[in-house]
DNA sequence: ATATGAGCCTGTATGC
DNA sequence: TGCATACAGGCTCATA
């Protein structure tokens, strides 16, 4: 399930591959996404050079020679890989796009819950963009913000910091992960943390992440004809999916709770 | 305005 | 062995 660091690893590891190339073919196989793949999709791109690829939040923007430029998000299961154009599709290989190079760049995505759109304009003005919050991992994300933005909110501060209008690309897994490190329980609500340990939490949140990132870069190195899934899962969780285990710092056991529909994992004793 | 819940979709894991 | 069911999850939308 792409999280932020997957989103960057996914770019990180296809630009060099698609960078200045021609898409000499495209073709939608499946256009029915989380939104419909629009229908001038594949005429649109056929001649185009890719001239970027960048991110917001958890979605991928390409941009285009002409100035257009598209928006993908790879949901819950999707994935970018480069085959050979004569390899067989592999079942919910949704959009291929045939480069100069000779390679082919698929989209890949069982549950569809990802999607495929035109950007008009700028990115951050696109619907799906302009109310996003800030990026984690950028200069906005502070102690301060944060805290003033929780001021007088009840919400447990695990569903404050997954909502993408707070900051985005913090997802339900390391959600739990960063409020393990930061020591704050994941029910407490967000006007009631102070600025001191709103500071433990940005830390908390910016170190899951580029350690994650890290790891991608290197479980993930390989982008051309992947025959496996990629090493998502071998990330080192501390808390996620483990309860029951002992905490690895004073050996309680982990605690699992449903907050906002979601598996949520901490340690009782360490979370305050 | 804030908070909560439904729904999109299918592979995988479980129980019978 | 097969079938049914639950669950996972990011994100938007609808409702309280």
């Amino acid at each position: 399930m792409p999280e932020l660091p997957e989103v960057e690893t996914t770019r990180r590891g296809v630009w060099p591959y698609i960078r200045d190339r021609k898409i000499i073919d495209c073709v939608v196989h499946q256009p029915s996404l989380r939104w419909p793949v629009p229908d001038n999709f594949a005429h649109e791109l056929l001649g185009r050079q890719v001239k970027g690829l960048t991110r917001r939040a958890k979605y991928l923007v390409f941009e285009l020679d002409n100035g257009l430029g598209f928006l993908m998000h790879l949901g819950m299961s999707g994935s970018l890989r480069l085959t050979e154009p004569i390899q067989a599709l592999r079942k919910h290989d949704h959009l291929l796009m045939t480069l100069d190079s000779g390679r082919q760049l698929r989209f890949h995505d069982p549950r569809r819950f990802g999607c495929v759109l035109w950007l008009d304009g700028l990115p951050a003005a696109h619907a799906l963009l302009n109310h996003l919050g800030p990026e984690p991992l950028g200069d906005s994300f502070t102690a301060a913000y944060l805290h003033g933005k929780a001021k007088g909110r009840k919400v447990p501060i695990k569903n404050f910091i997954m909502d993408a209008a707070v900051v985005v690309g913090v997802g339900n897994i390391y959600a739990s992960e960063a409020l393990y490190r930061a020591g704050i329980h994941p029910k407490r609500a967000a006007g009631r943390i102070s600025l001191t340990r709103m500071e433990r939490l940005v830390t908390a949140v910016r170190a899951v992440l580029v350690e994650s990132i890290a790891q991608g870069g290197t479980t993930l190195r390989d982008f051309l004809n992947e025959s496996g899934e990629p090493g998502y899962f071998k990330q080192s969780l501390s808390v996620y999916g483990k309860a029951g285990q002992p905490c690895l710092t004073c050996g309680s056991e982990i605690s699992a709770v449903r907050l906002g529909q979601r598996s949520t994992f901490f340690c009782p004793n360490c979370q305050r």
